[in-house]
RNA sequence: GGAGAGAUGCUCGAGUGGUUGAAGAGGCACGCCUGGAAAGCGUGUAUACGCCUAAAGCGUAUCGCGGGUUCGAAUCCCGCUUUCUCCGCCA
């Protein structure tokens, strides 16, 4: 969430950014001011009513150890009644303070400058081209076909043991999926990410901590009798082992990976788009994740950008990085770079990774921190991103390089596949 | 799952009702000393919020978390979390 501190002494630039999310928060933002003077006032009048009574209460202590009881007596009627106003006060500084959270978990992050304007998806700007778009002939067949027709994935079978939305690989699918893991790990590892293999269900502290709670509740799913959550990506886990933290400024930039299985309940999807691996309930994915000074931060999101392209490339895919427009941008980002890989037999653009700055606003909810040479403590910014996610890259990979001969696997996988072709 | 014992600052560790934000030791930082280093000596070493234009300073809160008793709680009581030991179960 936004900081109480810039809220208050940046209102009206906070309401002008936020306004480019096509959020409009005036309403917020003025309560939360209202809230905070309240607070500040409620806070002076308790702090000097219990410093009050911590005075009393030591004379009482030196009275008592004189000897000298009826004074002490006095002393201590006089406090009862202090204490009383001190719980309604207290009672007061409770609500002050749970309304300006309120508020402030439902006011999205402000957008960074670079952020073009923009309602949807329509509106993104593409920043880069690359790879080759492959001509394939007519008769290409969708990833699904594909999969059924070498035995790759049971989509069926996947609903029989568990429901739609999650396939079961077999055979070349699963060396498929296990090599494509491994190749994004290693790669993580060789540009310097420590590889990190958290659990994947949380507790509810971490949701709120990562910004998955309150607001996206609904798509998570959730063990209740444990009240434990199953997690949408890695990045919440692994974010999450930096909350309630406080850094050196010589650890950073943090820079963390990890493979987990993700778990999306996807409440509202249908249609073209759920089609095959478009989208899944359960999919692995290997999430890169750094934490940074606000200065270098933007130097970290270029070089996370450059390694997920490095990825692409060396997939011998097509592919577009798009800069969202802030109608588009996720609640809590501060700017989001999206990957996309064109997929021939589909003829359309499939989403493979999502790299963004939180800045500060995922960090204050987190209380990531560090101190600086200066002795300072500030907040870190957060930022992470797909490197890459699975199941539309397989999807991409089947059907861009289908062949007559069979599927080709790139000659990066190779090594990791132990085949040269889906036969 | 059952029984018992713990949880104190960067770390170790004292503290069982009254200037205890917290002894002592270690670590770390800075300074002195030294040709340089070690040793030694000195100083400093939490976080949040508030007051103040700001700094300095002051106030309040925080000894796992939440509540309670009391004029006053690290210390007493209740609930929760968690660690360890033993028993049970188990990949």
């Amino acid at each position: 969430m936004l900081t109480l501190k810039y809220i208050t002494e940046n209102r009206d630039e906070a309401i002008a950014r936020l306004a480019k999310k096509h959020f409009d928060g005036r309403e917020a933002i003025d309560q939360v001011i209202q809230l905070d003077n309240q607070r500040r006032a409620t806070q002076l009048k308790l702090d000097n009513l219990l410093a009050e009574i911590n005075q009393l209460s030591k004379q009482v202590g030196e009275l008592y150890k004189q000897g000298k009881r009826d004074e002490a007596d006095a002393i201590k009627n006089k406090t009862a009644a202090l204490k009383e106003e001190s719980k309604s006060l207290s009672a007061n500084m409770d609500q002050f303070e749970k309304g300006i959270t309120d508020i402030l978990l439902t006011v999205p992050n402000v957008p960074n400058n670079d952020v073009p304007e923009g309602t949807g998806a329509e509106d993104n700007v593409v920043v880069c081209m690359g790879g080759n778009l492959e001509d394939l002939p007519k008769d290409a067949l969708p990833h699904w076909e594909l999969a059924k027709k070498y035995d790759l994935i049971d989509f069926e079978l996947g609903v029989k043991i568990s429901g739609a939305g999650f396939p079961v690989y077999k055979g070349q699918g699963a060396r498929l999926q296990r090599a494509l893991i491994n190749f994004f790990l290693d790669e993580a590892r060789n540009a310097g990410y420590l590889e990190i293999m958290p659990p994947t269900v949380v507790n509810a502290a971490s949701g709120y901590g990562t910004g998955q709670l309150p607001d996206k509740e609904g798509q998570m799913y959730h063990a209740e009798v444990d009240d434990l959550y199953l997690i949408p990506t890695a990045e919440v886990p692994v974010t999450n082992i930096y909350r309630d933290v406080i850094l050196n400024e010589s650890q950073l930039p943090i820079k963390n990976c990890a493979y987990t299985q993700c778990f999306r309940r996807e409440a509202g999807s249908y249609g073209k788009d759920v089609r095959g691996l478009n989208r899944l309930h359960e999919f692995s994915k290997i999430e890169i994740v750094r934490i940074d000074t606000p200065e270098h931060s933007y130097q970290s999101l270029d070089e996370m950008i450059a390694h997920v392209e490095s990825l692409v490339n060396k997939l011998e895919l097509p592919y577009r990085i798009l800069r969202l427009c802030g109608g588009d941008m996720s609640f809590t980002s501060s700017i989001t770079y999206d990957f996309e890989v064109y997929s021939e037999a589909q003829k359309r653009w499939l989403e493979v990774s999502s790299v963004s700055n939180f800045e500060s606003y995922q960090a204050n909810r987190l209380k990531c921190r560090y101190k600086g040479a200066d002795k300072k403590t500030q907040l870190c910014h957060t930022l992470n991103g797909s490197a890459l996610a699975l199941p539309r890259i397989v999807a991409a990979l089947l059907e861009n390089n289908q062949t007559p001969e069979g599927i080709r696997i790139p000659k990066a996988l190779v090594p990791y596949t132990g085949f040269e072709w889906i036969k």
